[in-house]
Parts: structure tokens; C-alpha cells; sequence
DNA sequence: CCGGAATATTTGCAGCTGCAAATAAAGTAA
DNA sequence: TTACTTTATTTGCAGCTGCAAATATTCCGG
């Protein structure tokens, strides 16, 4: 393998076009919700992963997975969607410890209205740019990039064992 | 074409994890520079950007343009690198209004020390998750993402010309 | 049943971001 | 030169975010 120091040729290929799109894709998205319905992404995203189940129900803990974000994200968030009336937090009764978000019929209402806004988005960013072959790609790579582990692997950005000076 | 309302199965499966990615990544870049160096990701792009040029000077708006960012961001993000010592601004002789970034000695010294930790964390993240043809796939579809026009067709979150009711 | 370890959420604080308005300089036409 | 338009950047304000500390509850061993 090439030097791990830096990346190689074609690996920078890719990584210059990945960062532009880490940095547009969401503000894209942010600003046509934001515009449209006055929802951030990530505000849409748990509107959305709760709509998606017939109880509409899932704990805070399972939103924040689902959705890919910090617990106190997601904790600020729902309270957010609460205040709004999209969705109400209540404790769940068999772990006094854990609070289950349940999306509200204003809450399913404002999803639906959103919806169409956002994948035309989704589309115009995404989609419409990629022939099927990439479209399918894209679900490959994705899936690899977001396997298994995640914190372990990826948290270490410290050196394998040696330039640690100090204590 | 099917239901442009909505995604098809096959856009679905690269869309979940495509969307997971928005989130996480920008985050463990975020969070590992900022751990080890103290940077943003945003700010670690600026001095990444600015290394690469003999002159290491770059105008305000070309800076904004090659980190895919806003120019209020980058303008804050300048301002707390200069702050920092690691560039210094000075406005254009040749055009008043435009505004010269340029990288100092220190701030030359800060990315050579800081990029060793960033390209291990991108490797751990991306490449080290991914074959030699899906690093070419990710390249070709990153590459059409970012094409052409941007602002004229992402923007258009709105209808193609109903729905708007109201002024 | 008691005390400590583990789990689930929330929140204080400080920093980052976008939007839109403000500021400044250059270009253009008369 | 004067007035008006366009381009380049900065900044006030309000909202969003992460980290780490604070809370609250459950689990476990004796």
C-alpha cells in the first residue's frame, strides 16, 4: 500500500467532489426546507422516520440511530417538533429511563405536505444527475461507507501508537 | 417515468444511506480536528486550499467558490483564522472591494501538522471501506453532482407552478 | 432492601451558520 | 464629474450543534 500519509491520485478524485457535496448537499436541503416549510433537515428527517411506522412511535435513542445523529441533537430537536405540535414525548412506561417521540396527526400532516418539496429537491441534487448504474453504486458505497462499526474505527485519528509526546 | 413524487425502490436504497452520510461524516471530521488540532472541518479546508498554491493567496469569493461554502461563512471562518495567526487578509490592490486571504508561516506549518490525523480519519471513513472500482465509481457520480449549475436547479424546491397560493 | 455501576435524556455554555441588511469600491452612462 | 447599478465582503440576529456535566431510572451483587 502507498503511503497512508496521503491519499493517491485517484482516491483525491473522488475525495475533492465527496467534500464539495458534504458541504452543499445539506445546505441545500436545509435551505428548501427551511424556506418552504420552515423544518430543518434534520427536523424533516425525524418527521420522517416516524411516519414511517404504523405506531408513529420510537424512542429517542432509537431516532437519533435511525436518523445518524447525536442523542442531544435529536433530544433538542424533538423538543423543538413538540413545541410546534408535530410530535409529543412521553415516558415510556416499561423503562422510566427512556422517552418515546410520537408523531401527531399535525405532525403526519406537515410530512406529507413536505414531502414533495424535498425529493423534488432530492431529485434536482441527486438523482436526475446519475444514470441507474450510479444509482446503484451510490447504494453500495453508501452501504459500505455506513457498515458495521463506527466510532471505533473512525474516531481514530490518533496516531497508531507514536508521536504522542507529552505525559 | 415513475411517480416523480416520490423515490423509486432502487433510489431509495442509495438514498438512506447517502442521507446517513450527510450527517455523520461532516461530524467525525468536525469532531476529530477539532479533538487533535482545533480546526473545523470548514477551517481545516481553507488552510488545506490555501497550502496548495505557490502563492498561497487566494480572494475571499475564490476561497468561498473552492470550499463549496457561503461567503458570510467563509468570511467568519477567515476571521477567526487570521485571529489565529495562521492567515493574514488585506484587501486587493488591483480591485478595491475583493479581499486578499494568504497563508502565514504558522498557518503553513498548522495543515502540514494537522493533515496527517485528517487523511487517517478520511481513510478510516471512506477509502479503507472501499475497492479500487468503487474509489472510480464514487469519483465519476461525486464529479456529476457537482457539475454545471447549482443554484438554478437545486433551488427549485418549488412547484412547478401550482400549489403557490397566497401573495 | 441498600449502594454503586450502567443506561437514557436533557441542558448550560460556547462556538458555528445562514439570511438579509449594511458597507465599500468599481463600472457605466450622460 | 454625478448618479445609478453591480460586485465583494462583512456583520447583526436568531437558530442550531456538540461536548461535557447534570438528572433520573434501572440493573446487579450481597
Amino acid at each position: 500500500m502507498p503511503d497512508p500519509q496521503w491519499l493517491s491520485p485517484e482516491e483525491q478524485r473522488a475525495w475533492v467532489p465527496l467534500a464539495a457535496l458534504l458541504f452543499r448537499l445539506p445546505s441545500a436541503f436545509d435551505s428548501q426546507l427551511q424556506r418552504d416549510e420552515g423544518l430543518t433537515f434534520a427536523s424533516y428527517m425525524v418527521l420522517a422516520m416516524l411516519a414511517e411506522l404504523p405506531s408513529r412511535t420510537m424512542r429517542m435513542s432509537e431516532l437519533a440511530a435511525a436518523t445518524s445523529t447525536s442523542q442531544s441533537r435529536i433530544s433538542r430537536v424533538a423538543g423543538g417538533l413538540e413545541r410546534s405540535g408535530f410530535l409529543a414525548r412521553s415516558v415510556d412506561p416499561r423503562d422510566g429511563r427512556a422517552v418515546l417521540a410520537r408523531l401527531t396527526d399535525a405532525g403526519l400532516a406537515k410530512v406529507q405536505a413536505a414531502s414533495a418539496g424535498h425529493v423534488r429537491t432530492v431529485r434536482a441534487a441527486v438523482f436526475d444527475r446519475l444514470s441507474p448504474e450510479q444509482v446503484g453504486q451510490l447504494a453500495a458505497i453508501g452501504t459500505s461507507l455506513i457498515g458495521e462499526d463506527w466510532g471505533e474505527a473512525i474516531d481514530s485519528g490518533r496516531p497508531a501508537a507514536s508521536q504522542r509526546r507529552g505525559t
